[in-house]
DNA sequence: TCTATACCTG
DNA sequence: CAGGTATAGA
């Protein structure tokens, strides 16, 4: 019956959504990956060269050199030259079982390119002067590299360089870190310039790094610190770059969440917060209100779209103030949100906020965008407090409106009223203006089908005179009578059920059928159109309704349902029941004191 | 034929 | 509650 409990069932997807870049983030790879490849180069080349005597060396000296000049010149010819042809050769030879174990897993194409000295690192002994001298070589290029390509700041990462200045750039880090990367990599055992490689690298090298000092001079060993430093700055910068644009592009959530990870993003362009975009659009000016109150509460708009279902809970919301409706619309807003959804949202956000608790009462016109031929629309996902009006507040929470006969507001369809300082401009607006709106709301909808008490069988005209705020068209006409046609299909329902339970319940006399309000078809019909029971149901529609019943209950006991059209004499007889409908309901507005009497 | 409404369905 | 269909009366 109540079509509001389908909206408790509604689950909040936003968590997976949410949840992927979260495993994302944690799905870096890099420590397993660096773990693997670079432990091998490096911790081969000392353990061998230590063994080897030093009789080497003359032996080598010369091919040392060659090689030496060979690597200068590659570094000045590219970025990555000299080690490559050294790498692959290392890393083989080395336990070759352990590498494939470990690199089983990932297995890419191209062998992790390992330190230089191939043959070398066999013979050992040499190889470590050579590898020294080497260093200092590169060490020097570096220097004068960087010096070059990274501008100004190079100067001071050189030699005694600092590592500080990371926070500022982009563009300049992207250069820096181009060539430092390369730099050390060379250094130590070479690889392209990719800066995801270096960035196993640097790990591997943290792990080794008992080991160098041995074999390096101060000097350089202090560049490569600079080096490391600078490099991880700059890939952390480069990753957190294209991580900071992946989240920003794809819409403001994300942003969000993208902040939260690093808490990088600038502020300044880091809200691009589609829902007020949406928002915006909104031709009320009103809507502007409360948006305006959001940064008080600390809840960017940009979360209520995608993440609503997770954030409200945490929201300061006063139980009392928790309408049930809200578990509803949430779920449907991922990225695009229907004007009205939002509207919703920016609502639920002056939940927190308002003063009184009025919104309740305001609700059944908030919701509800003017033009929408089918109000149904916006009806739904609001459901059943959105149709509770004051008086019900009133009666079931009397708590909640300590002056609400005072702040009663006449439910203006047109008008979109929130807080209080809505409602002066909804004075301030002659309602003339205003009504006359296309389309029929929640409003409309709960004036007729109080109006139904009174009239089962409305006209268009009388429908006219009693919705003067309505531009009536065909299709708003079609609408409200189909309204009415639905209220009787439910009537007739009731009636021809009761009816029937009577006669099974071995009722006799019709006259015995009479519709007392605390009856279970009294229930039943009031529930229908008189949810929250804030009218109170007129006599003379006990007193149709006993009437009607009572023909039912004669017509079924007579045997007459046999017939197809057996239910038109009757519904012939009720047509021709409808009673006056109060003055009072032909005021556009809503007036409160309708549900006083 | 057109309109209004009942009836059925989603 | 709305959409579609069937049907009765004008």
């Amino acid at each position: 019956m109540d079509p509001n409990l389908t909206l408790l069932s509604q689950p909040s997807q936003a968590c997976s959504y949410l949840a992927e870049p979260c495993t994302k983030g944690g799905r870096s790879p890099s420590p397993r990956e660096q773990g693997r490849d670079s432990p091998f180069p490096w911790s081969q080349v000392p353990s061998s060269s230590l063994a080897d005597p030093d009789w080497f060396w003359d032996e080598h000296i010369q091919a040392k050199r060659a090689r030496v000049e060979t690597i200068v010149r590659g570094m000045c010819l590219s970025p990555n030259p000299p080690v490559p042809g050294n790498a692959p050769a290392r890393d083989s030879p080395c336990c070759p079982e352990r590498k494939r174990k470990q690199n089983l897993p990932v297995q890419q194409g191209p062998p992790k390119p390992g330190p230089a000295g191939d043959r070398g690192s066999r013979k050992g002994g040499p190889r470590v002067r050579e590898q020294l001298h080497l260093l200092k070589q590169q060490l020097k290029h570096l220097q004068e590299h960087i010096l070059q390509a990274a501008e100004p700041k190079a100067a001071a990462q050189g030699p005694g360089g600092s590592e500080t200045g990371k926070g500022p750039l982009s563009v300049k880090q992207r250069n820096g870190s181009g060539s430092r990367a390369w730099a050390v990599d060379s250094a130590h055992h070479g690889s392209s310039g990719d800066p995801s490689r270096v960035e196993k690298h640097r790990v591997s090298e943290v792990k080794h790094q008992s080991e160098e000092p041995r074999f390096l001079p101060s000097g350089a060993r202090a560049l490569l610190e600079i080096l490391k430093k600078e490099l991880t700055g700059a890939i952390s910068q480069a990753v957190d770059s294209v991580l900071q644009k992946v989240l920003l592009d794809p819409s403001g959530h994300l942003t969000h969440l993208g902040r939260s990870f690093s808490g990088l993003v600038p502020d300044g362009r880091s809200e691009p917060s589609p829902p007020e975009g949406g928002a915006c659009k909104d031709p009320l000016p009103l809507a502007a209100l409360p948006r305006r109150a959001e940064p008080q509460t600390g809840a960017p708009l940009g979360n209520l779209s995608l993440a609503k279902p997770l954030d409200s809970p945490r929201y300061p919301v006063s139980p009392r103030m928790i309408p049930k409706p809200y578990q509803g619309p949430p779920a449907n807003c991922p990225l695009t949100v229907p004007a009205h959804i939002q509207e919703d949202q920016i609502l639920s956000q002056l939940l927190g906020h308002g003063p009184s608790g009025h919104w309740r009462g305001n609700l059944p016109q908030d919701s509800s965008p003017q033009s929408h031929p089918s109000s149904e629309a916006a009806l739904r996902p609001w459901g059943a407090a959105k149709l509770r009006p004051l008086a019900l507040s009133q009666q079931q929470c009397p708590w909640l409106f300590t002056s609400t006969c005072l702040e009663r507001l006449p439910l203006v369809p047109s008008v979109k009223m929130e807080q209080g300082g809505l409602q002066a401009v909804t004075d301030a607006l002659p309602f003339s203006s205003l009504h006359k709106q296309e389309g029929l709301n929640p409003g409309h909808l709960k004036k007729a089908k109080l109006m139904f008490f009174f009239t089962r069988y409305p006209s268009s005209n009388l429908l006219k005179a009693y919705f003067p705020d309505v531009q009536f068209n065909r299709c708003i006409t079609s609408q409200m009578i189909k309204w009415f046609s639905n209220f009787r299909e439910f009537y007739y329902i009731q009636m021809e059920k009761f009816a029937r339970q009577a006669i099974s319940d071995g009722v006799t006399n019709p006259k015995m059928l009479v519709v007392l309000r605390n009856s279970q078809l009294f229930r039943a019909l009031n529930m229908h159109y008189n949810k929250g029971n804030d009218f109170e149901v007129p006599d003379c529609f006990l007193e149709i309704a006993s009437l009607t019943l009572q023909e039912f209950f004669r017509a079924v006991s007579a045997g007459k349902d046999s017939d197809p059209s057996w239910k038109k004499p009757i519904y012939k007889i009720i047509s021709k029941l409808d009673s006056d409908i109060p003055e009072i309901f032909k005021s556009s507005s809503y007036p409160q004191e309708l549900f006083r009497n």
